[in-house]
DNA sequence: CTGCTTTTGAAATTCATTTTCATTTGATGT
DNA sequence: ACATCAAATGAAAATGAATTTCAAAAGCAG
């Protein structure tokens, strides 16, 4: 599945004539190796530690290069910083964010999505996408 | 209604000691007296035109109130602004939103409410808020 | 290797939003 | 009306995420 992803940059990369970079090669691994949803700063911190040298220029660069590929999803939550999260072909889903921790939980409801193509029909739109994130508190939060 | 809006905001203030002020007034006629999905900056402009003693300062405060009173509801797309747009005390919408044309269609369907409460009663999570937007092409943008 | 172009990192910049703080103003009591 | 005091305001400064700039470094074709 990382192997898939990064053959799928790869072969983007090309596509775009990009030039493949140890920045980038490096950027891919630890977004790749990374929980869902991570903030760009998140994200530098993380390779900072080990790879001083990569400035966060590249990295915020270098995400939005992976959201072109398809590799990644931009999402905005309310607390000012963008986040990225990977999506692979195909799949979808969607977000429960607890506004106390800020913990993400993910769902899928296909009777949800049956029910936004009929209101969509009905209003004469033409589907390309959609985002539903439900925000509140969690089990740990609520008390 | 919108002198029911602005009974609502006064009892809100009312409720939580806030002072009533000139300003407050003024941009409160002005949000209400805006179309939907205004940011700051365009409503801040707009009020200035006829009243330049108003604070920029003072407009980003008092939209967080009216969100708090439940009047407004924020919105963030992915322009960098925030958005703030008019909601009746307990009355909810959805977008479909025009990726062609930008165009804003609300929508409510109660069947997707119940939906997400029941995930969320699933997860453990209590619901404070949600945000359903489906982006695609309208009945124009389609041809 | 050479030459050309893209990429990078550091620093500067931008831009929305927030904060600070001196001043003004609203509310309350006399 | 007047005095008092906390809340609200506006101007300016500060913050912070994201972008841009630009000289130096690195990738790639020949
Ligand atoms: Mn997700
Ligand atoms: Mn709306
Ligand atoms: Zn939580
Ligand atoms: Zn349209």
């Amino acid at each position: 599945m990382i192997l898939e992803k990064k053959k799928a940059f790869s072969t983007f990369a090309v596509s775009k004539g990009l030039r493949s970079t140890r920045q980038r090669d490096i950027i891919l691994d630890f977004f790749l190796s990374t929980h869902q949803h991570v903030s760009v700063e998140e994200l530098y911190l993380k390779i900072k530690a080990t790879h001083p040298g990569i400035g966060n220029a590249t990295v915020y660069r270098t995400l939005k290069l992976f959201v072109e590929a398809g590799l990644a999803r931009e999402i905005l939550l309310h607390d000012g910083q963008t986040r990225y999260e990977h999506i692979m072909a195909g799949e979808h889903h969607d977000h429960l964010v607890c506004t106390g921790c800020n913990a993400i939980i993910e769902f899928e409801d296909e009777t949800i999505e049956k029910l936004q193509n009929e209101i969509a029909t009905r209003h004469g739109f033409m589907i390309r996408s959609h985002k539903l994130e439900i925000y509140g508190l969690c089990v740990n939060c609520r008390k």
